[in-house]
DNA sequence: GATATTTTTCTTGTTTTGAGAATAATTCAT
DNA sequence: ATGAATTATTCTCAAAACAAGAAAAATATC
């Protein structure tokens, strides 16, 4: 526990509190942090010195006294840049320092190894250019499907096929600026906790449902990554004794009910006819085809199930579901409500909130830019999130 | 995050180090801490001044150069008493910084909420005299079966009927030493990270059974308490949908199939011979009882369901169980494992280690003094685990 | 006995927090 | 208008804590 932690940590909530609260005063920030005021102010002052914080006078409030000063991420700034990377396609939003998008695009991807260096840095360039700014591009945070260490090696990423990649090395080397890099699951939660729906909220628990189902555990203000990393890969709690088998190898995986793979493997199944896509689905259960609405309820009902033994484990305040689960919410939501009614403890799941987000499906890719975000606020040096 | 909370961390840190490898040197422990070396000296010599830590030459070790100081928690320097309230007991265990029992006893309670604390006060007084030590009593750690605030008032405990107790207020003023106070479960997780089989670990799951089954979750080398302090509460995991009802009104709960009167009743109900205690469903099925075995072996089942669910959400390196499951450890081991290997993802669960805890039965009431000695050895005032 | 080695302490410097005084900028009352 | 009151921010200074290196202490080896 050293000194410098401590700068680093006041220094991200401080940031993070004029992100999510625009024209904030020093005042209300020590009153809502708790830091003290001469601390706040000293931070502010290095902020503002650096460009990334704006003083704005703040209209009158007829109120006696000094008014406030309005503090505000400066929209100009620099540039964060979030990449994604899956099995084939990579991801690119470019977004100024208050996490607002500014462009992005997606680029097919073949998923080789030794170029995807080069293919990054000429994306990343390429996104930048397009903003139009020639505002410096101040980091580079990057979401990978598969676990990190602390060193920022890419252990293994199944969908990838990659394994032992020492990710940061490599992205430092082909990009100019700082690279952060993490697991997608966990990136996207850190998006909820930064731009999205769980803003502020100290504990809330994660999922994440696409090709796979992914997770985290936010608890105490930060993500939970557990002795290995691995800790939140809830796609792979089990909620059905003997059930369905998973891509992972064991059998009643959450994930092997919930993922879009699996979802449309069940629905072609009973229908003869395969969807092609998530969006596939959604759009027969608006047509009202009874089996991809029964599957779908099904698919609540599991989920469910997880969400209430994650409620009984962890009594969370929110528990946000993101993904392609966003656009079922019509589906899943009863499904999920009965659940939580018929098998959480009732004293906990009164205290917490399911929701639905739509932040990955209406500005992606964000991940990264949380990863970029939380490393270059904190006046400090980058790191990782397994 | 303030600058005496490091001091505050750093303290308690090397007073752990130093409790669980007796004779350490400093050197080592700046190796094992990575806390700076001039830190390392000044807060043993504060520790050195005020008695708490000896200095012991140590055997020759053949090495040139300055030999090193062997550290030692002095068991002179005073005593810690933890205080254990239940149901119908109360029980007293004194010891010595190091977490050493000196003396404990059981003492009947009626649960007069009234009485406690001057009931407490005297227990305290004895159980210090019976040591035969004048040496000045450091802490009163008191571990209760309910929950607890961050300020020490206990909300609610269902076995005592007690319902928004300022427990440390009252018992502070009954008492001359400081007094701690915390949630059972998370007491005993406690003591078992200081002094039994979780020793330096940074993170475990801790389940505990007795009346009932409670735990903790150990995260990130703290007891992670959630925004509620509900959290940890693992007794009441779903296991079985729809399954049998729980004291807690829900359905389906792990301490429906393995808290001591739920195990009692179902041999009662198999066999028309209703068990007294926990120590005689163990005793019959010694003798090879083949009805209670299997109620056992069912038991571990659903045990072991549920901690495939914590291993997969946690990939914890140990799951801990403790209280009335160590005696059970050749009726249950068997079923957890089988169920392990069917339920938990290979991957996460080669990484975990279960293990049964004899801590509980063989040094009881150690929660209350693992409360105390994490407050005391900070250098810094009192604080609660809710 | 000199030298090398290992462990601990001392010295000094830097960073950061934290409390209170000072300053700045406004409204309200007269 | 002008002074008083009020509110927000900055400045000043002291204390706490860490951090790096020099120094000291205590031993083994040659």
């Amino acid at each position: 526990m050293s000194k410098s932690y401590i700068r680093h940590f006041n220094a991200n909530a401080i940031f993070h509190r004029i992100r999510i609260e625009p024209n904030v005063s020093q005042r209300d920030i020590v009153a809502k942090t708790g830091i003290d005021k001469s601390v706040v102010s000293s931070i502010v002052n290095q902020f503002s010195e650096l460009g990334l914080v704006e003083r704005n006078p703040v209209a009158t409030s007829n109120k006696p006294g000094r008014p406030m000063e309005g503090l505000t991420i400066s929209p100009e700034s620099g540039l964060i840049v979030g990449v994604q990377i899956e099995a084939d396609t990579i991801g690119y939003v470019a977004a100024a320092l208050d996490g607002i998008p500014v462009c992005s695009k997606v680029q097919a991807f073949d998923g080789k190894l030794d170029e995807v260096a080069d293919v990054v840095a000429r994306g990343v360039k390429e996104i930048v250019s397009e903003c139009g700014r020639d505002s410096e591009t101040l980091g580079v945070g990057i979401s990978l499907p598969g676990l990190l260490t602390d060193e920022g090696v890419l252990l293994h990423a199944p969908v990838l096929g990659w394994r032992g990649v020492p990710v940061v090395d490599m992205f430092s080397s082909a990009l100019d600026a700082p690279v952060f890099a993490g697991n997608d699951g966990k990136a996207a939660a850190m998006a909820e906790y930064m731009f999205g729906e769980c803003v502020d909220v100290r504990d809330f628990i994660y999922l994440f449902s696409g090709s796979g189902v992914g997770g985290a555990l936010f608890l105490d203000g930060d993500i939970y990554r557990g002795s290995t990393g691995l800790a939140g890969e809830l796609g792979h709690i089990k909620v059905v004794p003997q059930g369905r088998y998973c891509s992972c190898g064991a059998s009643g995986c959450l994930s092997a009910y919930l993922c879009e793979p699996a979802l449309a493997e069940e629905i072609g199944r009973l229908t003869g006819n395969l969807p092609s896509s998530f969006k596939e689905i959604i759009e027969r259960a608006n047509a009202n085809d009874e089996v991809v609405v029964g599957v779908l309820d099904n698919a609540g009902a599991v989920l469910g199930s997880a969400i209430s033994s994650l409620v009984n484990i962890f009594n969370p305040p929110l528990v946000c579901l993101g993904g392609d689960m966003a656009s079922a919410e019509p589906y899943l939501r009863p499904a999920v409500e009965r659940a939580l009614q018929r098998l959480a403890h009732p004293s906990m799941s009164v205290q917490t909130k399911v929701i639905f987000s739509q932040l990955s499906t209406v500005s992606p890719f964000l991940g990264g830019v949380a990863l970029a975000l939380d490393g270059v606020t904190g006046l400090d040096s980058p790191h990782v999130l397994p």
